[in-house]
DNA sequence: GCCAACGTTGGC
DNA sequence: GCCAACGTTGGC
């Protein structure tokens, strides 16, 4: 399968890219919407791309890059009654939800905002900064990916 | 903290 | 299978 890039959401409150180059890798479980499931378990793989996106921040926006260091799994918190992950749908048998393992790669001097992306052409089509983009897993391209990147390390002027 | 946008649930 | 009610996400 050819590598892939996405975005990953996630807020500061419960993890940050910094906390991410502090363990250098880290599980992404509680993932509960089919759609970022079925990215997930259906076309993750140790490899791809990930823009690291931290929402409900200050400023929201993108704070580094990651990777995805093990393709989709089984989420085994689904399955403990009583965790905040736990959920009905599916069994340790036929698993419902799946989670990957994220590896860091860099940290942004200064976040890439989504007030930034917003305004960076080449990224109007973006998932992240269309209206109501509510999902926490979502497919970027490839040229995309770069333009963040290069947003990211400072190598274009931001708007 | 507000609230619009969205996904899910459940009555019918 | 429709759709109103509800809970959650996430920008602001």
């Amino acid at each position: 399968m050819p590598k892939r890039y996405w975005l990953m959401k996630c807020e500061p409150a419960a993890y940050t890219i910094d906390d991410l180059a502090r363990d250098a890798r880290t599980s992404w479980e509680g993932v509960r919407n089919y759609q970022a499931r079925n990215f997930m378990r259906d076309l993750m793989q140790e490899g791809d791309g990930v823009l690291f996106y931290a929402s409900n921040a200050d400023p929201s926006g993108v704070t580094g890059l990651a990777t995805i260091a093990k393709a989709g799994y089984p989420d085994p918190f689904a399955w403990k009654k009583g965790h905040k992950y736990f959920d009905t749908a599916g069994t340790r048998d036929t698993p419902a939800w799946y989670m990957v393992d994220v590896g860091f790669v860099e940290r942004f001097p200064s976040t890439v905002s989504l007030e930034t992306l917003k305004a960076t052409k080449g990224l109007e089509r973006m998932m992240v900064t269309q209206k109501g983009s509510r999902l926490s897993v979502q497919p970027v391209t490839k040229a995309e990916y770069e333009v963040v990147r290069r947003l990211g390390r400072g190598q274009v002027r931001k708007t």
